[in-house]
DNA sequence: CAATTGGTTAGCCATGTAGCTAACTATACA
DNA sequence: TGTATAGTTAGCTACATGGCTAACCAATTG
């Protein structure tokens, strides 16, 4: 029944929200505190700490709670595993933009065989 | 009161269902019908049409109906803007590593000196 | 010890999302 | 003209998400 959640479902559903996407690129410039985390969003701290949590699990952030502050580090695993994807459909859109102009190439190059056979028929209109 | 969302928030929630992505993937290899991309998924048309709608007004595909069939294409460019953010944040976290390392660089030289001038010190243990 | 600070838990509410069925439209085929 | 095909629309349900307040620990600090 648990519908098992992907690592990437995880990752992407996490970076689809913008004050998500802040709180990683604030991380990016190096750790920080829920309440520096939480200090530039207007928004209540539990609300907050959803968020956070929700980073969490999606394994974008780590966090260690050291007296009473818990203190938040970007985990960059997960972050080049959903950039891996990227990468992988470039790879295979690449690949065939690739093949299609191989094979635009190829019919361009037996039209002009067939237009030097019946030179008359290369002129016809598509639909007449 | 319409919540805008961004292109990216949108590209990135329409990347979080396994499904979808699979129709990116899919996609990736070239343009198909909805029938035969919602061939390999054993749900309603109906439900599935409803993730085509979502990777629609995100950008990331684009679909033309001539007849009664609807043909679907990716447009990369959404991909490539999503592709992008990764890039941005990489480098700034790189960027963070190398002034992390330059800074270890020189703690552990001015250690090195310190050590040279108290020699004794520099094999006393932290904590005690 | 009392008060403050930093975070957490519990629980509520509105909205969004993912799925379904049933019924419909519009092309293509016989 | 009638039937099958390919999508589409409408409308329902269940559950997830994002926000809130109130109340509650547990470290610090005075």
């Amino acid at each position: 029944m648990a519908n098992q959640l992907t690592p990437l479902d995880q990752v992407f559903a996490a970076l689809a929200d913008p004050t998500r996407r802040a709180i990683v690129m604030r991380l990016c410039a190096g750790e920080a505190s829920v309440g520096e985390l939480a200090d530039p969003f207007d928004m209540a701290l539990p609300s907050f700490m959803k968020h956070i949590h929700v980073l969490e699990t999606s394994g974008l952030v780590q966090s260690e709670k050291s007296g009473r502050v818990r203190t938040c580090r970007l985990s960059p695993d997960a972050l080049l595993g959903a950039e891996d994807w990227f990468q992988q459909q470039r790879a295979i859109w690449e690949a065939r933009l690739d093949r299609f102009e191989a094979y635009v190439m190829k019919l361009k190059k037996e039209n002009e065989q067939a237009a030097a056979k019946r030179p008359s028929r290369a002129t016809r209109k598509k639909g007449s």
